[in-house]
RNA sequence: GGGAGUUUAGCUCAGUUGGUUCAGAGCACCUGCCUUACAAGCAGGGGGUCACAGGUUCGACUCCUGUAACUCCCA
């Protein structure tokens, strides 16, 4: 669409917002994508359809650690060492690959149709975002939310880098378990332990045991010695040690395990860490320096074997954590890190959600994101890597720090906060880290609109809060919740009103979509093949919110299928030859009074359906509609018959609806419904679906629903009474109607058109030689010209018979219950008497046909 | 190990405050049709002890308790 309907700026108009979760600028559209932006585009679809102001804000993440990594790949590739080349010529590189890759995933959401405000295209390290970052964490350092401090942190031996705990994924791996005995200082005795990492015993600082152990009170107090390094350490005690497990007695490596540095701190143990940043042990380890961790894991064993210091050794299964970004095993590290202090932020931040300012859809998510805030740890907010925002810190020679936007600013706060007036440029130093890339993200809903630097600017103040989130669940806490945070810190305002979650996509199996597996569908293909309508209806179909979607590439088919359904009823529709002399015949005047208020009824649905934010219903509801009561109800009653010209009152009304559930369509399927539009009738310049004026559901008439249900009901009963005579339809039937209270059918009209009935009349009495037809407890007639088959006639009623008295049977159990008639409400009494009577006639009838055919 | 959630037709799921508008939908399956919009279709049809066991109630898919299986999150 070149028509800039996508583009959105302030105006009077009631906005409508949504910003897209920024996909990584590297990555490519996969299955997940797909779902996610196409639920979005339904809903700013919609809403631009509803008349409001939509904007929805598309962009990409710089994905610190994945774009790196690639970079560093690239360039190794050519012979270039990062290091070599230093920062900036670096970051020149990563940018040039930016330009070239980037990008790519937001051309591919355009194939998908996406209805993007492609102008305001944001990117995570734009100068306004970058900056806007910077002054957050400026900000929240003078706050005191900021800090620097050595922590153990997750590392990442692969990129090199810290990680937050959210970006470590815990799988279940086999390992062993190594049972190593420490010879008790100055005794002929032993404490045996038991560890799955034996390489990091060159890092044990104690063993600890659980001060009710009986089995190890006589050690308390000792020291044991390290084999291989022979380090005396500590025996200590503590009650967080399981005496079930291993031994009950635990080697304590406070630098290489969070529980242990726990301990560590508590008794004041001595630090070792043997590990370099890639790895390999380091020279404080003493013994197998410059190898790497699980190397040594491999040659230490025979060492300690040597050394008389293994036991035994048993296959185990334990928890391994693993990065999300490169996969390599994780590395509990002390290390100097920058970190932001979660507790104040997060406060706020969960009543919104709980008290409903902000809803999840589906609530049950509720629970899950009060979980993690109520235990909220402070997030480790800095990366050893190049590409991102610079931490704007500045260190001098003496050691101080200084938070500064520049270099400039840094000397001058030198000279008059600090009073040091010799400082020039050259003494400082800034801090060589980045900021994580949710530090961007978490910005996101405000950055996008200039929110943090200008926080008073038209854009802000009109499309700020958004209305919409549509994200997966598994990014609740990395970006969900921290958005609320800042939403609320910065605009003191939550930053969307409702949440959706999307399920993830697997596959038929229930395997997760990976590229690893390559079981994912190549997205482009699959438009290809279904046209990007059908995928769309695909995705959607089977993806309730919440719900993890088993993806079949068979359901694009339905998709296809149904858009082949609605070029069909529109080849059906434009063939037919108008008359505008013939009256409209009463047929189809009925079937235009029922299509209208079928119509109201389901747009009624639909409606609800959205409040819900139950997509996928809305979309079946749409589908039945469009497939069962346009096209094989109305269009079927009002067809002219062949060759024969449709009066000009039922084409006109007929393209009106077939306009209207074009429209109700359009946020499902963008594509046909625009083309078949235009193909409706001739368009003025600008006359375009897009933005059409969605209808609104009126009230509506339900009898006259009813009415054509029962019509409905009696067709079925001629056509399978065709069926089981062998009559073609082609062939013209007489049909009789039992005089009596439930004779009458405004829809006979119908029922004539559609049975292919010469006549319906109404007689008192069953004709000779015609055949029954039971429609509730009213009865019809056929009159035969050939014999009937009485033998079978009689064994069909009194099966019908059978199942109605035991029914009868069972509504008068109830109905005798006296504490039944007693306690139920009186309209559920009524309902069942109701019953009881309908029943007690429909036998009477039976019983009376079976007299008949036997007389 | 802690917490949350799920369990309804072959598959994916609806089922609001307990009462035949509650046992449903789509797909798949079976049967018959190349009928002049559409075989990517039309007309019919079969299929579920609502995970299991108890309990509350006149009445339970729906409420309570327990059991089992699966999923996710956290450690």
């Amino acid at each position: 669409m070149n028509k800039k309907y996508f583009h959105s700026e302030p105006d009077e108009r009631e906005p409508y917002t949504i910003v897209i979760p920024p996909p990584n600028v590297t990555g490519v559209l996969h299955m997940g994508h797909m779902l996610n932006n196409t639920i979005q585009d339904v809903l700013v679809r919609r809403a631009r359809m509803q008349g409001k102001n939509a904007c929805w804000v598309p962009g990409t993440d710089h994905a610190s650690i994945a774009t790196e990594a690639k970079v560093v790949n690239k360039l190794k590739r050519e012979g270039i060492d990062k290091e070599d080349i230093g920062r900036e010529k670096f970051l020149e590189h990563a940018w040039e690959w930016k330009e070239k890759h980037g990008g790519i995933i937001l051309e591919q959401l355009k194939k998908l149709g996406a209805s993007c405000d492609w102008d305001r295209t944001k990117f995570t390290m734009d100068p306004e975002l970058y900056e806007s970052v910077i002054e957050v964490f400026i900000d929240l350092y003078n706050k005191g939310l900021i800090y620097r401090g050595v922590r153990m942190i997750n590392w990442d031996p692969a990129a090199q880098t810290a990680v937050s705990d959210e970006e470590v994924i815990y799988k279940e791996v086999p390992g062993k378990l190594y049972y190593l005995r420490y010879k008790v200082e100055g005794e002929d005795d032993y404490i045996t332990i038991a560890t799955t990492r034996p390489e990091t015993i060159l890092g044990d600082t104690a063993v600890c045991v659980h001060p009710e152990d009986e089995r190890f009170k006589k050690y308390h107090g000792k020291k044991v010695i390290v084999p291989l390094v022979n380090r005396a350490v500590p025996v200590i005690t503590d009650e967080y040690v399981d005496r079930e497990f291993g031994t009950g007695a635990l080697k304590i490596t406070p630098a290489h395990d969070i529980n242990d540095y726990e301990l560590g701190i508590k008794h004041k143990l001595k630090t070792i860490d043997i590990f370099n940043d890639d790895g390999t042990l380091s020279e404080s380890a003493g013994l197998f320096v410059g190898k790497d961790r699980f190397v040594v894991r491999e040659e230490i064993i025979p060492e300690l074997e040597k050394a008389g210091s293994l036991v035994k050794i048993e296959d185990y299964i334990h928890k391994v954590g693993f990065s999300e970004r490169t996969d390599a095993v994780i590395e509990p590290k002390l290390s100097l890190q920058w970190f932001l202090k979660m507790k104040e932020l997060a406060k706020p931040a969960l009543d919104a959600v709980m008290n409903d300012d902000i809803k999840f859809h589906p609530a049950k998510f509720k629970n899950t994101y009060r979980h993690w805030m109520e235990n909220v740890k402070d997030w480790c907010i800095s990366r050893q890597l190049w590409w991102g925002q610079r931490i704007p810190v500045y260190y001098l020679p003496g050691g101080e720090m200084i938070v500064a936007r520049s270099l400039e600013e840094a000397v001058e706060k030198a000279h008059n906060e600090l009073g040091l007036k010799d400082v020039k440029p050259e003494d400082l130093k800034q801090d060589e880290d980045v900021m994580d890339t949710w530090f961007s993200s978490w910005l996101w809903p405000i950055s996008v609109f200039d929110g943090i630097r200008n926080p008073d600017n038209k854009d802000i103040n009109y499309y700020y809060p958004t209305n919409d989130l549509v994200t997966g669940p598994d990014i609740i806490f990395f970006w969900v919740a921290r958005m609320i945070m800042a939403g609320l810190e910065y605009r003191k305002e939550v930053p969307f009103k409702n949440v959706y979650f999307t399920g993830i996509v697997r596959d038929k199996l229930g395997r997760k979509m990976s590229k690893t597996l390559g079981n994912s569908p190549d997205p482009l293909e699959l438009i290809k093949k279904y046209g990007a309508d059908g995928v769309r209806v695909g995705m959607l179909l089977t993806a309730p919110a919440g719900n993890d979607l088993p993806f079949d590439p068979a359901l694009s088919e339905q998709g296809r299928n149904f858009s082949n359904k609605i070029w069909n009823a529109l080849r059906l529709v434009k063939g037919w030859e108008i008359d505008d002399k013939i009256e409209q015949p009463e047929h189809t005047r009925l079937a235009v009074n029922w299509f209208k208020a079928k119509f109201n009824k389901t747009l009624k649905g639909i409606e609800e359906n959205f409040d819900k934010y139950r997509i996928s219903d809305a979309l079946m509801a749409t589908y039945k509609h469009i497939w069962d009561d346009f096209c094989s109800s109305y269009l079927e009653v009002i067809k002219p018959e062949y060759q024969k010209p449709v009066d000009k009152a039922t084409y006109d009304v007929t393209i009106e609806f077939f306009e209207n559930l074009m429209k109700i369509l359009h946020p499902f399927m963008p594509f046909i419904t625009e083309e078949i539009w235009h193909l409706l009738r001739e368009r003025k310049e600008g006359d375009d679906i897009i933005v059409a004026k969605l209808p609104v559901s009126e009230d509506y008439d339900e009898k006259i629903i009813r009415a054509f249900e029962r019509g409905g009901e009696i067709i079925q009963v001629i056509r399978n009474f065709r069926k089981d005579k062998n009559i073609p339809n082609k062939e013209k039937l007489v049909l009789k109607v039992k005089s009596g209270e439930g004779a009458d059918c405004i829809m006979y009209p119908v029922v004539k058109k559609m049975g292919n009935i010469e006549d319906i009349e109404v007689v008192d009495e069953k004709p000779e030689g015609a055949v029954t037809l039971i429609v509730k407890s009213q009865e019809y007639y056929i009159p035969l010209t050939g014999s009937i088959d009485v033998d079978a006639e009689i064994k069909k009623l009194e099966e019908e018979l059978k199942y109605t008295e035991g029914f009868l049977k069972s509504v008068e159990k109830k109905l005798s219950n006296e504490r039944f008639v007693n306690n139920a409400p009186a309209a559920v009494v009524d309902k069942e008497k109701k019953k009881k009577t309908d029943a007690e006639a429909r036998i009477k009838v039976l019983k009376e046909q079976i007299e008949n055919l036997k007389g």
